[in-house]
DNA sequence: CATAAGACTTAGGAGGATCATT
DNA sequence: AATGATCCTCCTAAGTCTTATG
C-alpha cells in the first residue's frame, strides 16, 4: 500500500498536482469532528513535560556526519549537517508537594501461576442461581500448560474452593528476573474489617478467578454452555393510519419497505440524515427492500415525507416516558427475566455475566466521521446467520421454532459464544463474556503485566531508537522516530485500512506528509513539529510539540520529495515495527506503550498532586487531575455536554451566592464575638460558637462547589471513562485509595468494581505500577 | 512474503436511570 | 412531584494484533 502513494491528487490539499485519486479529498472539512480548541495543547505539554518517564536525555554533541543510504541505493544526498547541543527545551512543571512515599520499589506479583482445574462446584457470581443450568460434570483435566510470558515464574498450586483458608493465601510468585530481591511477605489480610458482615460475605462467595492456575494450553475453556442470543423482536406494521407520502401522495408501502422507511423516520431528526452520502446509501438500499411497483415509483428521496411516521415515534418515545409506575416497573421484570435467562452462561464450573447477549438489531448503518458506508442498511440478523459455540457435552441453545442455526461448534481456543457476519464491512461480530468475567479478567491483567515488564527494559528501549536515528538504513530510521512518537506521544499503531471502506484516519505508522508539518523555530522553540490528524473515531489529534533534533531532521529528511498524500513513513507498517518491538521484548507491541505511559502517568501524577491534608474531595480532585493527566495524554475527548454552558453558569450563580452568604455569616460572627467581649455571659459566648460551626460549615460548602466547578471546567471535553477502563493499571488506583483512606466507591463505581474485582482483592496500599 | 480473515480490545455516544433541586 | 443535571449501561463502531492462506 505504501508503494502507490506517488502522485495522488491533492488539489484539495495544496494544489499542487492533479491526478487520479480522490482519496483524500475534503477530508478535515466535515464539520462534525470535533475539532476542539486548541487551549488544551498547553495542557498536554504540560503533562508530558512532567512526566520524567519521558524526559529526554539532553544530548551531548552528536557530530553525526554519516551518510543515509535508502534501502533502495537511492543517494546519501541526506546528511545531516550541524552540530548540536539539543537542549531540553521542555520546561518542567514546578515541582507540586514532595512525595510523602518513601517510594522504594516493592515488588509485586506477577499474574503467572498455572490454573489448577481441579472441578469445583458452581459458584453463582449473581446471587440468585436459579438453577437453570445443570452442572457439568467433567473438567477432570489437571494441569494446563503455559503460553505465554509469565513462564519463567514459577507455578504454584492454588486450590479452587473458596473456604476462607483458601482465600487468605496470596499467590506469591516472584518473579526473579531483576534486580529486586525482597520478597515482602505480604501478611495476610491485616486489612481492618471495617466492612459490614453482610458485604464481607458477599464478597466471599465470589470467585476469585485470580487466585487460580491458569490455562496454558491456549485453550480458553473447558466447558461453555448457554441459550444462545436474543434476537431482535419482528418488525411491526405502522398502524393504517400513519402514512407515507411519496410526491405529495400518501402510498401504502410493503412491510419490507415500510421497515426500511422507519428507520430512516427515525433519524430524520440527526443531520446525519442530511448529509448526501447518507441518503445516497440509503436510498439505495432501500430501493432493493421494494416491490417493483414501488421501485418504479420512488425514484427520488427528495419527494418522500417521512415526517408522520417520525412523529409516530416521536409520540411513541413520549408515551413510554409517561407511562405509569407499574408499567414501567413490569418492562423492568421482563428485561430482567431476559437477562437471568440469557445473560449468563457457565464456563468452567461458574456462572458468568455475557457482556452483549442481544443481536444488533436491523437500521441505518451510521459510521464515525467522514464515512463512506453511512446509511447503509444493516439487515436484521436471523437464526441462519448465527454460528454457535460452545461444549459438545453442553446443553445446546436451541435456535427459534422453524429456524435453524448457520453452524454450531466446539471450539474452546476461542472466547466467543456466538457470531455472525455483518454486511455492511463484512466483518464478524461476536458475543462474548462481560469484562468482570475470568476470561477477561485474566487477559486485563496481563496486560498490565506486561506493561510494568516494559517498564523494566523502557529505558534500554529508548536508547536503542535513539542510536537507530543515526542508522545507515531508511527504514530503521522511520521505525525509530516512528516509535519515538509512539512512546513520546501515545500514538497508536496506525494498521493500513482499506482505502474508501472506511473513514480516512490515521494512526502512527500511517501517517502522511499532510500530517505534520515542521517548524525549525517557532516560539522561542527549536524543532517544532506540529500534528494535525484524525485518529480513531475520526477524532482529531492535534499538538504542536517540539522534539528532538535529530528527530526533526530525520523528518525533514523522510519529507523530502513526497507529496502530501504520501506516507510520511513510508518504509514501515505496523507489522514491521511489531515484529522489531516483539525482539526487543516479548510480547512487546505498539499498543503497550499506550498502556504503560498511561498507567505510569498516573502514579506519577498521583504522586506528584495528592496533598495528605487534603480533605477527601480534594483528593479526589487530585485524582481526577491525575486521571485526566492521563486522558489528555491519550487524546480521550468527548463532546462537550450540551449544557456545558449553562450548568456552568448556574454553578457560578451557587457560588457566589455561597460567597454572600459567608460573608454575612462573617459577619454575625464578628459581632457575636463583640458581643461576648461586652458581655462575657455565657449566652454569648454560645452564639460565638454557633457563628463560628456556621461560616466553617459555609466556608467547606463553598469549597466543595469550588472544587467541583474547577473539575468540571476542566472535563469540559476530555472524557476520563476511556482511560480508567482501559488504560490504567486499577491497582494504581487501588493503592492511591487505601493509602489515603478514600473509599473505593469514590473512584470507581459498581461496574467498574466488578471489572477490577482481582485488581480491588489484591492491590495494597503499597503497590507499585 | 503479502493479504485476508479472525479474534479481541478500545472508543464515544445515546438514552435511560438516578440523583439533586425546587 | 416535577424538572433538570449527571451518571451509568448499553451499544456497536473502529481500532490492534494474530493467524490462516495463497
Amino acid at each position: 500500500m505504501s508503494g502507490d502513494h506517488g502522485h495522488r491528487d491533492s488539489q484539495v490539499n495544496s494544489g499542487s498536482k492533479g491526478s487520479d485519486s480522490h482519496k483524500h479529498k475534503d477530508k478535515h472539512k466535515d464539520k462534525e469532528h470535533r475539532h476542539k480548541d486548541h487551549k488544551k495543547d498547553k495542557e498536554r505539554e504540560r503533562v508530558k513535560h512532567s512526566n520524567s518517564e519521558h524526559k529526554e536525555h539532553s544530548e551531548k554533541k552528536h557530530k553525526d556526519k554519516e551518510k543515509l543510504k535508502h534501502s533502495d541505493g537511492s543517494s546519501d544526498k541526506h546528511r545531516e549537517k550541524h552540530k548540536e547541543k539539543d537542549k531540553d527545551k521542555e520546561k518542567r512543571r514546578e515541582e507540586k508537594i514532595k512525595s510523602y512515599h518513601s517510594d522504594k520499589p516493592k515488588k509485586e506479583k506477577e499474574n503467572g501461576y498455572v490454573r489448577d482445574s481441579s472441578p469445583a462446584v458452581i459458584k453463582s457470581e449473581p446471587e440468585e442461581d436459579n438453577g437453570f443450568y445443570p452442572s457439568p460434570q467433567h473438567n477432570k483435566t489437571s494441569k494446563r500448560d503455559h503460553d505465554d510470558e509469565e513462564f519463567e515464574y514459577k507455578p504454584k498450586k492454588v486450590k479452587t474452593e473458596h473456604d476462607k483458608k483458601a482465600k487468605k493465601r496470596k499467590h506469591d510468585y516472584e518473579d526473579d528476573e531483576d534486580d529486586e530481591d525482597i520478597k515482602p511477605k505480604k501478611k495476610t489480610k491485616d486489612k481492618k474489617v471495617t466492612e459490614g458482615k453482610k458485604a464481607k460475605k458477599e464478597e466471599e462467595e465470589k470467585w476469585k478467578w485470580w487466585e487460580e492456575e491458569r490455562y496454558t494450553d491456549g485453550s480458553k475453556w473447558r466447558f461453555l454452555e448457554h441459550k444462545g442470543p436474543v434476537f431482535a423482536p419482528p418488525y411491526e406494521p405502522l398502524p393504517d393510519k400513519v402514512k407515507f407520502y411519496y410526491d405529495g401522495k400518501a402510498m401504502k408501502l410493503s412491510a419490507p419497505a415500510e421497515e426500511v422507511a422507519t428507520f430512516f423516520a427515525k433519524m430524520l431528526e440527526h443531520e446525519y440524515t442530511t448529509k448526501d452520502i447518507f441518503r445516497k446509501n440509503f436510498f439505495k438500499d432501500w430501493r432493493k427492500e421494494m416491490t417493483s411497483e414501488e421501485k418504479s415509483k420512488i425514484t427520488d428521496l427528495n419527494k418522500c415525507n417521512f415526517s408522520e411516521m417520525s412523529e409516530y415515534f416521536k409520540a411513541q418515545s413520549e408515551a413510554r416516558k409517561q407511562m405509569s409506575k407499574e408499567e414501567k416497573l413490569k418492562i423492568k421484570e421482563e428485561n430482567e427475566k431476559t437477562l437471568q435467562e440469557y445473560g449468563f452462561c457457565i464456563m468452567d464450573n461458574h456462572k458468568e455475566r455475557i457482556g452483549n447477549f442481544r443481536i444488533e438489531p436491523p437500521g441505518l448503518f451510521r459510521g464515525r466521521g467522514d464515512h463512506p458506508k453511512m446509511g447503509m442498511l444493516k439487515r436484521r440478523i436471523r437464526p441462519e446467520d448465527i454460528i454457535i459455540n460452545c461444549s459438545k457435552d453442553s446443553k445446546h441453545p436451541k435456535p427459534p421454532p422453524g429456524s435453524k442455526w448457520k453452524e454450531v461448534r466446539h471450539d474452546n481456543k476461542v472466547t466467543w459464544l456466538v457470531s455472525w457476519t455483518e454486511n455492511i464491512q463484512g466483518s464478524i461480530k461476536y458475543i462474548m463474556l462481560n469484562p468482570s468475567s475470568r476470561i477477561k479478567g485474566e487477559k486485563d491483567w496481563q496486560k498490565y503485566e506486561t506493561a510494568r515488564r516494559l517498564k523494566k527494559c523502557v529505558d534500554r528501549i529508548r536508547s536503542q531508537y535513539r542510536d537507530d536515528w543515526k542508522s545507515k538504513e531508511m527504514r530503521i530510521r522511520q521505525r525509530a522516530v516512528a516509535l519515538y512518537f509512539i512512546d513520546k506521544l501515545a500514538l497508536r499503531a496506525g494498521n493500513e485500512k482499506e482505502e474508501g471502506e472506511t473513514a480516512d484516519t490515521v494512526g502512527c505508522c500511517s501517517l502522511r506528509v499532510e500530517h505534520i508539518k515542521l517548524y525549525p523555530k517557532i516560539d522561542e522553540q527549536e524543532y517544532v513539529v506540529e500534528f494535525d490528524f484524525l485518529g480513531k473515531d475520526s477524532i482529531r489529534y492535534y499538538n504542536k510539540i517540539p522534539v528532538e533534533k535529530r528527530v526533526f531532521k530525520n523528518l525533514q529528511l523522510f519529507l523530502e520529495n513526497k507529496q502530501p498524500e504520501d506516507d510520511l513513513f513510508d518504509r514501515l507498517n505496523t507489522s514491521i515495527l511489531n515484529k522489531h518491538l516483539q525482539e526487543l521484548m516479548d510480547g512487546l507491541t505498539a499498543k503497550v506503550f499506550r498502556t504503560y505511559n498511561a498507567s505510569i502517568t498516573l502514579q506519577q501524577q498521583l504522586k506528584e498532586l495528592t496533598c495528605p491534608d487534603d480533605s477527601i474531595p480534594a483528593k479526589i480532585l487530585s485524582y481526577n487531575r491525575a486521571n485526566r493527566a492521563v486522558a489528555i495524554l491519550c487524546n480521550h475527548q468527548r463532546a462537550p455536554p450540551k449544557t456545558f454552558e449553562k450548568s456552568m453558569q448556574t454553578l457560578q450563580t451557587k457560588i457566589d451566592e455561597k460567597q454572600n452568604q459567608l460573608s454575612t455569616a462573617r459577619k454575625q460572627l464578628k459581632s457575636a464575638k463583640a458581643d461576648h467581649k461586652a458581655s462575657h455571659d455565657d449566652k454569648s459566648k454560645k452564639a460565638v460558637e454557633v457563628k463560628r460551626k456556621a461560616v466553617q460549615r459555609i466556608e467547606e460548602q463553598l469549597m466543595k462547589l469550588q472544587v467541583q466547578a474547577t473539575d468540571r471546567e476542566e472535563n469540559k471535553q476530555i472524557a476520563l471513562g476511556t482511560s480508567k477502563l482501559n488504560y490504567l493499571d486499577p491497582r494504581i488506583s487501588v493503592a492511591w485509595c487505601k493509602k489515603w483512606d478514600v473509599s473505593i466507591e469514590k473512584i470507581y463505581n459498581k461496574t467498574q468494581r466488578e471489572k477490577f474485582a482481582w485488581a480491588i482483592d489484591m492491590a495494597e496500599e503499597d503497590y507499585e505500577f
